[in-house]
DNA sequence: CGAGTTTGACCTGCGC
DNA sequence: GCGCAGGTCAAACTCG
């Protein structure tokens, strides 16, 4: 290959990576979009509920148990959710309505905290884990950038969704207190949004771990011979 | 050796 | 009172 068609081959490359960049980019555009759209849902439905319950005279509980739903790994049978916080399992029991085990932990970042969690496998989709906290931390969690980069490699889905700022992880908290009209959910999930991509595009541990996917997707289009 | 996990035993609340 | 199910305890075990 002479130098003229070296040039030519880079040209290619370069194109070949402004079209994967760019693709990427609408890609990102439509997830962040489609996102917004089933928050915006999640809001109708949450107000739906809250007038359902309205109508039935039911009484919330002022320190109701707020539960999250993580989705990890599907070949992670682990119960482990890092969320910022350390926890001290401290037992597992079958329930009856689940075939996978219940898992229960105390928070033992300080011992006098009296925060508890459970974490079980959803029934729809083994795939998602869900997480009920009970009572309120007294203290401050520590590392949440931290828990990313010792995160294994094969649970970056359950990292990167179980390390959103708590603001934005405690759906249902941020729920049982709202009870507005849906442009006020629709502002204050996108506000939520708002900071977790400004958490996660501060988090350099995530950039890298972006900047490393979308190379090795781009390097993988271009075969083992561009790399 | 200390911290965390596992797991069987025990406690408690609830429905019958 | 009894049985069942969920929650907790604590001794044994594992791992770094």
């Amino acid at each position: 290959m002479d130098a003229h068609e070296e040039v030519i081959s880079y040209k290619e490359k370069v194109k070949n990576l402004k079209a994967e960049c760019e693709r990427l980019g609408k890609e990102n555009e439509n997830l962040r979009l489609m996102l917004e759209v089933m928050g915006d849902q999640y809001n109708i439905l949450l107000s739906h509920l809250h007038n359902l319950k309205d109508e039935n005279h039911q009484v919330v509980a002022a320190a109701k148990p707020s539960s999250v739903f993580v989705r990890t790994n599907s070949n992670d049978n682990s119960l482990i959710v890092k969320d910022g916080f350390q926890w001290r399992k401290y037992g597992q029991k079958n329930t009856k309505d689940n075939p996978s085990p219940r898992a229960y932990f105390k928070c033992s970042m300080a011992p006098s905290c009296p925060v508890k969690k459970k974490v079980q496998r959803s029934l729809e989709d083994e795939s998602v884990l869900m997480v009920t906290y009970e009572g309120e931390h007294n203290h401050a969690a520590h590392g949440l950038a931290t828990d990313c980069s010792t995160s294994s490699p094969d649970n970056t889905i359950r990292a990167s969704t179980a390390t959103f700022p708590s603001s934005l992880r405690a759906n249902q908290d941020y729920a049982a207190d709202n009870n507005d009209n849906d442009d006020h959910h629709s502002n204050s999930f996108r506000t939520k949004i708002g900071e977790c991509m400004a958490y996660l595009t501060k988090d350099s541990n995530f950039t890298a771990a972006l900047a490393a996917a979308v190379a090795h997707s781009i390097s993988e289009k271009l075969g083992p011979n561009n790399a």
